[in-house]
DNA sequence: AGCGAATCGGACCATTTTAGTCTTAAAATG
DNA sequence: CATTTTAAGACTAAAATGGTCCGATTCGCT
């Protein structure tokens, strides 16, 4: 009952997509710097958003992928979803139609119940909301390297915290 | 995503438990049969669940399994955190308390408010209700051997098909 | 046309988890 | 003390997870 890597770094790529202009090109290792993902992996998983039709993908050189609509416009169970598969947290809804207990099984309405909850969730929450509040990963790892963070942390990182991570000379990693 | 066998199956192994009057000791073979469950595997299960306090075990001639508590007072979050460990969509909160992306994750609060959502479901549904409104899948199973109930349903079973069930002469499988 | 840049698609692989089984030990009953 | 039942843990096969790697393809540029 977790979510997978792949679901993951689906989702923080996306993010990292949705954060230039719209339209623009960007290549899979320019995502991975930025949210620290493993470069081979990230290509896979975009090759199930592409099929999924949440990026459009091109190739050859000064090629990558871009948003196939605006941020706004993709939720994050549709993400969740095309990298995954189905949200289905029981079995026999999955491969038969037709829960082997014939309605008297009452696991299958629980969890049905609940897999309800989770979809709403996801599918409330746009890319765009989830762009917004997030602090590139790769970023904080390096602003950690170069002790602009504390690694425990005691309170809140403030307004000047991060900006002086977005402004500070980046190494790439 | 998805409930394991063991935790379906620590859930049934309860229903069956559940059915049976306050406090009656039952071996778990017989809950095996009622439900169709893999002997070994359900005993393993109720390992854990006597570790924690939701079953108590007895050994020895006349020994097995009674619930230590009423049914209405054990919830299905109980007993599935009992059989898979907490639940934690996101690992982050897993392993350390920190999220690594220290605050500016966006992940973690979509996992985190997902996460409270199915815990709800879990919690407030009760094994007593489970095992109200469930059929012993090892019944339907029989049933269907005996051709009482049609493989592929039409409509919903009636309150005849139900009683025909638990009144026939029981085959223990 | 040809070269290099870059993705696509799929084969491949190691590790972990799942779903069980089996065996030995320990406890309770008669 | 023999039988019955759980406890505990070793063991195993199969699937899922988390990747890597490489050849094919396709695009842009000269």
């Amino acid at each position: 009952m977790q979510i997978t890597k792949a679901g993951e770094y689906g989702v923080l790529g996306l993010i990292a997509l949705a954060r230039r202009p719209v339209g623009e090109v960007v290549m899979v290792d320019v995502l991975c710097e930025e949210e620290a993902i493993p470069r081979s992996f990230l290509g896979k998983i975009f090759q199930n958003l592409t099929k999924a039709g949440v990026v459009k993908s091109s190739r050859g050189s000064g090629g990558g992928f871009c948003l196939s609509r605006s941020a706004a416009e993709i939720t994050a169970l549709e993400i969740i979803e095309a990298v995954e598969g189905p949200i289905a947290l029981q079995r026999c809804l999955e491969t038969e139609p037709d829960c082997e207990h014939i309605g008297g099984c009452a696991l299958c309405g629980l969890l049905t119940e609940a897999q309800d909850r989770i979809k709403e969730v996801f599918a409330k929450t746009s890319l765009a909301d989830l762009a917004q509040r997030h602090l590139p990963n790769g970023l904080v790892q390096q602003a950690r390297d170069r002790s602009l963070i504390p690694l425990k942390r005691d309170g809140q990182i403030g307004e000047k915290t991060t900006e002086a991570i977005f402004d500070g000379p980046l190494k790439q990693v």
